[in-house]
DNA sequence: TTATTATATGAACAAACTTTAATATGATTC
DNA sequence: GAATCATATTAAAGTTTGTTCATATAATAA
């Protein structure tokens, strides 16, 4: 898991001492766990979910966001400054609009698992 | 967007009507979205993205996943119980044992996706 | 039946998140 | 430079989330 987690592998109930060790080899570091599950909270509100399927069509300024996503200005803001934090978007400044677009196209990908998982579900 | 949403695209900046009518299109209805981002939410906590890795591998009950996750029994349970509401896992009982094992490969796939993200950002 | 083991649940609290309102900044136009 | 437009930021308020602690339930063993 990581280097600094414990390692004591008596006392399991479900699987052998050695399946714990091969298991827990498959499971990310910390850091990594935790920047997967910092991108999933940066996918987990509606709307930048809809932020995000616009911008995977083509690049928009602010204001059109907050049009088509049905927000207010400084909501859209916000929820912009969090997916770029996490490197999901990218701006771009022209005049006095500043363009958002996807920063790589693993965003897409991502929501087609989801999507497909969410169908699943049913 | 959804059937309720607002349509009035008259004051556009980046975009045109037509534009705005065809991306908001290719957005999921309200509904969708949510479910989206409720399974995001679900995949946005360090031990809830440890359990299911670990779950990847092979079922297990839930003392080995607070073992092997290093939490605590109660933490873990209530960890299961969202990834049970989101159809990610599912349990059954075996003795004073439950089971816990990943409903579907969706999953796994969401994970290497994510993790191509992540590892993008370097 | 009582005790023990494994898991689940509920309540309480702190921390994190989202929205709003007000204001600040940046860029253009008059 | 003043006014305006587009976006960002800050602070405050309300909401949600995660952890812990105590306790409940379920199954087995004594």
């Amino acid at each position: 898991m990581s280097p600094k987690s414990q390692e004591d592998y008596t006392n399991l109930h479900s699987i052998s001492e050695d399946e714990a060790r091969e298991l827990v080899k498959r499971v990310p570091d910390q850091e990594s766990v935790d920047s997967i599950s910092e991108t999933f909270r940066a996918l987990s509100e509606p709307t930048r979910v809809k932020i995000l399927y616009l911008l995977a069509s083509e690049e928009m300024c602010v204001h059109d966001l907050t049009t088509l996503t049905d927000s207010s200005q400084s909501s859209v803001s916000h929820h912009l400054k969090i997916l770029k934090l996490n490197d999901l978007v990218e701006a771009r400044r022209e005049g006095k609009a500043v363009y958002y677009s996807l920063v790589d196209q693993h965003v897409s990908g991502l929501f087609s698992k989801c999507l497909e998982h969410v169908e699943y579900e049913e």
